[in-house]
DNA sequence: ACCTGAACACCGTTCAAGT
DNA sequence: ACCTGAACACCGTTCAAGT
């Protein structure tokens, strides 16, 4: 009906890509307006569809965040890599390597990253494939624990194990930071990354005096 | 109208009590069906008030989520207080006494915690009663690390920073677990308590080997 | 002061119908 | 096969009115 050509793309948009337009409109909707404006009518009408399009592709509001936190786990993994590339081949630096990117992840992504963890909104268990991207990450950190490990610096033992000891400091200081938990640590120019390192190198010499 | 006389309390049931009759049918809900049963209109219908009745004493909904969680940070803090009681004065079984009630509180009151730490629903910076009650948690963290340097255990160094360490560490590993991140390592009996106190010994020994 | 009932806007979801 | 428009149930919020 409305035959304007303003903002809105050609009619033929969605090439039968329609599902990966949604999800990119969910994405955008998060990162502008947070959780309260992710909602599947908004998405529908960036999209350019009407709100009942997106039944097509997800079976309801859940798979559609469940298929929009899934994107953010690749990206999550990526920007860990790419970390990793650019940091020293020294273990400890790249674990803080892993811990700058982490935390500047949630902090550039921080409504996309609370949909990641949240729990509140999917049920995990319902979406393989979030398990399956999530393993993706965790294999990043026990790839460098073990490196560590072959290297003499690390402590011995289950690499798995420790890689999740490790995530659970990194995701706690992510998830601190973004929820304002670590003021006034983080104030000032900096302040995330001298918290994070600071973190590390606890996490690095450990609790106990000697 | 209604002149059944079944579950329902007397008509007179709040004697000027309202407020904390809605937080408490909130956190039941929450309890009992998640996220998504905790809508004012089912709140309201528990507590036997009307659907407008609640914004006699709550701005909004986020307002009475915010008190929820507030009441559910003063319960953690309870859960960690009696775990420090209950536990031996070496510095060292203290970290595990509150890592071990952190995590059990965080499995019996998934919801909750959720709710207390998502970012998703409430807005922090709005309700500074929130700030005030995680704080108390905060210090109780601090107290033991204080304690533990002065007794020679623990390194030195700002305490309240090391606390930030440790509350991430606990933090991480009790979000990980509650989500179904930290499997295998947490099935079986005794699973959780295994792997927290692995956690705790490893961010105590350090990840440096010497 | 505190609570109720009706009303409004808006969202998730369904479905018959269109191309 | 894919999308639309109308319709339904339900929720957050407001407000005039009741005691």
């Amino acid at each position: 009906m409305e035959s304007q050509s303003g903002p809105q793309k050609p009619k033929a948009y969605h090439h039968g890509d329609l599902r990966n337009a949604l999800i990119h409109a969910g994405l955008e909707l998060l990162a502008e307006g947070g959780a309260q404006e992710l909602d599947l009518r908004k998405v529908a009408r960036r999209a350019g569809v009407s709100h009942a399009a997106p039944y097509r592709h997800f079976a309801d509001k859940q798979a559609l965040i469940a298929a929009i936190t899934e994107e953010g786990f690749h990206w999550l993994a990526e920007r860990i890599e790419t970390a990793l590339r650019e940091v020293a081949v020294e273990p400890f630096e790249q674990l803080v390597g892993i811990a700058l990117a982490y935390v500047h992840f949630a902090q550039e992504h921080t409504w996309l990253m609370r949909e990641m963890f949240s729990g509140l909104t999917i049920e995990r268990e319902t979406f393989e494939s979030l398990h399956t991207a999530s393993k993706t990450v965790y294999r990043l950190y026990t790839d460098v624990i073990r490196r560590g490990q072959e290297s003499g610096k690390f402590v011995t033992g289950d690499p798995a194990a420790l890689a999740g000891v490790f995530w659970s400091v990194l995701h706690g200081l992510a998830i601190l930071i973004i929820e304002k938990q670590m003021r006034p640590y983080t104030d000032g120019p900096e302040g995330t990354e001298r918290v994070t390192r600071y973190t590390i190198e606890s996490l690095y010499g450990g609790f106990a005096r000697r």
